[in-house]
DNA sequence: AGCACGCCGACT
DNA sequence: GTCGGCGTGCTC
């Protein structure tokens, strides 16, 4: 007898063994996607992990219901991925078998509940809530769990079915289906009878008295001449014709319609690249230094500033691999997956490349893992959760932007880092890892340094284009001096108008969205908070709501004070983006005005349609968050404002500093791309912040070497990794001594390298209250995973007291 | 994550 | 007295 250990999509501490039937012995292999009952009725898809011939002694196993594919979904690789991102990052490898299955090869039942035809129509003897439920039942034939929900108002409705089953009046029934369906497309076909000319002639004939239906004929064999083959909706579109009409012809059997199935994701196949551009001498040079890193290295850092032409050595590189017939995955972060990059690589790659991102549809992605696991992609362009595909045969991994904070996952487990877990399984491959950044993560520039990666320097901008200058003016003193127009300065508002007046065009960048972080009252300081979350409500005029940036939550706009009772005394403090787009209108009322942030570019077309009219000149001044800063390349802008630099560098957080610099180095490596030289105007009130130094020079060393000492100084990243434990639960006093019990039992074995537990910044989100401890590891993977067991046993100590079982613990290891 | 079971308050 | 709320525990 053989057994299956299945990987279940499910929080689960362990895999489950299942017996496999001897009818499926053959069937089932390491990586099969196999079908499971869990518990009573529950089926679930799960992948094999194991297969071997030890019975389980302790429970009786239950049996494999269904092998789902003739090949695995996975490849060992992958495997041994999961099984890393699981322990390195303390989660389950249920959870990392949920973030990187697509949902539609990720089947599981639905309970789906049928009506008894047998029990007749006779209602009486049920009681309200059964009796709406048989009724909608005979009148549907079939409910689903959600829906009984629905009817009856409330989530628990088990019992209400249960006692419907004892009465007979429900069937229950688990479905198991197939979701991911293949795209079909109607081609017509004419009837090879007709395809003698002599026959036509006699159809055309024939046709005489439908007119319609010569129409449609003609228009076929026109498409067919210039197309080769003839889509149904094509046909009816061209010819103006119904769909009755084409019946028509069909009925005669002059046509006849066939379903074709097609790609939804084109791939090419296995066929060499051509890349044409030629390199500068600066890029050969770095070329040739990058070969001969990976020659001793497996990861090479490329530090290239703002505009010295990354991606063309990202492309030579991609067509080495490509061509040596390897797979290259090159990742980026989220927003920067602009349709420009996407043309700028198929132009050379074509559909050799294939784009995997949160936004495409769940059949789409199994499309592209299909293809990515034959190989017939041999390129993937995509943000994190790529690198969870099933490669075959991986040679290269490009991160590019590496120090981008959104390559780490937050939520849900697996909180993984894409750039971290690449290096793992670029090792299973023997594949390389290159690192591009124009201001590097400090980790990875560290890393660099101590030789643990090769290290390619590009200092030079292509075509010559110069730094942008930068100017950081003294908001303070303006402000005293009174010569503010909202959050202008005169200096500001002067370039703007320069600019406009030449022709060019403006980004300026505040990282707040809304019209107000918050509003307060005038009489008592009141701020009006979120119920849910411990923070102060953002005001959205554009919605004449106020809206909590934690969970969501809207609510109308106050005029009274809650606190004091004052009417009309609530006015807006400090500002955001929809603020500064009202300035602009006053104070550049001819000049086109767009926002961009998570309000204004809600899905992905509108970002894209923005970035275009951008590129096309429709915009003068585009106003944005982060947003901005990522991948975007625009010839004509060569003025870019930082409204408020303070902003940046007031974060309580042991990176501020290093995102400060990042931030402002990208925004500002957006101005002047091209003709001239860009000019970046930095507001700031304390004009005397070291890091403000860095930007104006255009220091990374610097910034590193004094960020650097502070680290090494505080025992922060890189010298020491974190691991931040957040504890929740709804009320307060519970978390709060659950964080101080467990910290009591950790602090004998971690000392002072245990910080906490307290509060966070915000103390309570989406109603459940907070607690949070860190533990800085030194740089010793054995330490690392004794201290990880060490947790883990813990936690599940902690949970083991009745009190504390529903507190939730949240590990996030390498935290950002 | 479901879902069953079991233990207490508010209704017929 | 029962219904039905939710806390608790298990699923190979």
């Amino acid at each position: 007898m053989k057994f299956a250990d299945v990987i279940l999509p499910l929080a689960l501490p362990k895999n489950y063994t299942y017996a496999v039937p001897p009818e499926m012995e053959d069937a089932v292999q390491v990586g099969s996607r196999v079908a499971v009952q869990l518990g009573k009725q529950k089926k679930y898809t799960g992948i094999v992990k194991a297969v071997h011939g030890m019975a389980p002694l302790e429970y009786k196993t239950k049996p494999l219901l269904d092998v789902l594919d003739r090949d695995p979904v996975v490849y060992p690789n992958q495997l041994l991925l999961w099984q890393w991102l699981a322990s390195y990052y303390m989660c389950t490898e249920g959870e990392v078998l949920n973030a990187a299955l697509p949902a539609h090869l990720k089947l599981s039942s639905e309970t789906l509940l049928l009506f008894n035809d047998a029990f007749g129509d006779d209602f009486t003897g049920l009681d309200d809530s059964e009796y709406l439920i048989a009724e909608a039942l005979h009148i549907r034939k079939e409910l689903r769990i959600e829906e009984v929900q629905l009817i009856l108002d409330k989530s628990d409705v088990y019992s209400v079915i249960k006692k419907l089953i004892e009465k007979n009046v429900l069937l229950v029934y688990e479905e198991l289906k197939e979701v991911y369906k293949e795209k079909k497309e109607n081609y017509v076909q004419l009837h090879e009878h007709y395809a003698a000319e002599e026959q036509l002639a006699g159809l055309f004939n024939e046709l005489g008295k439908a007119p319609k239906q010569m129409e449609l004929l003609l228009a076929y064999l026109h498409l067919l001449k210039t197309q080769g083959s003839v889509l149904q909706s094509e046909l009816l579109k061209k010819s103006g014709a119904s769909a009755a009409q084409l019946k028509g012809l069909v009925d005669k059997n002059v046509v006849w319609i066939e379903k074709r199935t097609v790609d939804r994701v084109p791939g090419a196949g296995k066929a060499d690249a051509q890349v044409d551009f030629v390199l500068s001498p600066a890029q050969e040079k770095a070329l040739a230094e990058l070969h001969h890193c990976f020659e001793s290295k497996q990861v090479t850092l490329l530090h290239g500033i703002t505009s010295s032409g990354k991606t063309q050595l990202y492309m030579k590189l991609i067509e080495e691999h490509v061509n040596s017939g390897k797979q290259v995955l090159y990742l980026l972060p989220e927003i920067a997956l602009t349709a420009q990059i996407i043309r700028r690589l198929q132009k050379h790659f074509g559909k050799k490349i294939g784009i995997y991102h949160s936004r495409f549809s769940n059949n789409e992605r199994v499309e592209i893992w299909n293809k990515v696991k034959t190989g017939e992609l041999q390129i993937v362009l995509g943000a994190r959760s790529s690198l969870l595909l099933p490669f075959r045969d991986l040679g290269l991994i490009i991160l590019d932007e590496e120090h981008d904070a959104s390559f780490k996952q937050q939520d849900p487990a697996p909180r993984y880092h894409a750039r971290d877990s690449a290096i793992y399984y670029a090792g299973l491959f023997g594949a390389k890892v290159l690192l591009g950044s124009a201001t590097p993560a400090l980790e990875s520039y560290f890393n660099a340094q101590q030789g643990k990666y090769g290290l390619v320097e590009l200092t030079e901008r292509f075509g010559g284009v110069a730094m942008p200058a930068i100017e950081i003016i003294d908001l303070k003193k303006e402000q005293a001096e009174k010569t503010m127009q909202e959050n202008f300065t005169p200096q500001l508002r002067n370039a703007i108008g320069v600019s406009l007046a030449d022709n060019k065009q403006v980004i300026l960048f505040q990282n707040r969205r809304g019209y107000a972080p918050f509003l307060m009252c005038t009489t008592c300081g009141w701020i009006p908070n979120c119920q849910n979350c411990d923070v102060s409500l953002t005001y959205h005029r554009n919605q004449d709501k106020l809206q909590c940036h934690y969970c969501g939550t809207r609510y109308p706009y106050v005029h009274t004070c809650a606190a004091c009772g004052s009417s009309n005394t609530l006015v807006p403090k400090n500002f955001g983006t929809e603020k500064i787009e009202d300035d602009l209108i006053q104070v550049f009322p001819k000049a086109r005005i767009a926002r961009m942030d998570m309000d204004a570019v809600r899905n992905k077309d509108s970002h894209n349609k923005m970035i275009q009219l951008l590129e096309q000149q429709g915009i003068d001044i585009l106003v944005g968050t982060q947003m901005v800063v990522k991948g975007l390349d625009f010839d004509n802008v060569n003025l870019i404002g930082i409204l408020s630099a303070d902003s940046l560098l007031s974060f309580p957080d042991f990176r501020v500093n290093e995102r400060a610099f990042q931030l402002m180095e990208q925004v500002a490596g957006r101005a002047g791309r091209r003709d001239g030289q860009g000019k970046v105007i930095i507001q700031a009130s304390n004009t005397r912040h070291p890091i403000l130094h860095f930007v104006t020079t255009h220091d990374y060393k610097g910034m590193y070497a004094a960020e650097v000492a502070e680290r090494q100084r505080f025992g922060y990243p890189p010298f020491y990794r974190l691991l931040k434990i957040t504890m929740k639960h709804k009320q307060q006093q519970v978390v709060e001594q659950a964080a101080h019990i467990l910290s009591n039992w950790l602090r004998p074995h971690i000392g002072a390298n245990l910080v906490g537990p307290a509060a966070p910044l915000v103390g309570r989100v989406r109603t459940y209250y907070l607690q949070e401890m860190l533990i800085k590891l030194p740089r010793d993977t054995k330490v690392i995973a004794q201290t990880k067991q060490l947790l883990r046993e813990h936690f599940t100590k902690l949970q083991a007291e009745k009190q504390y079982r529903s507190v939730l613990i949240v590990p996030d290891v390498d935290p950002v």
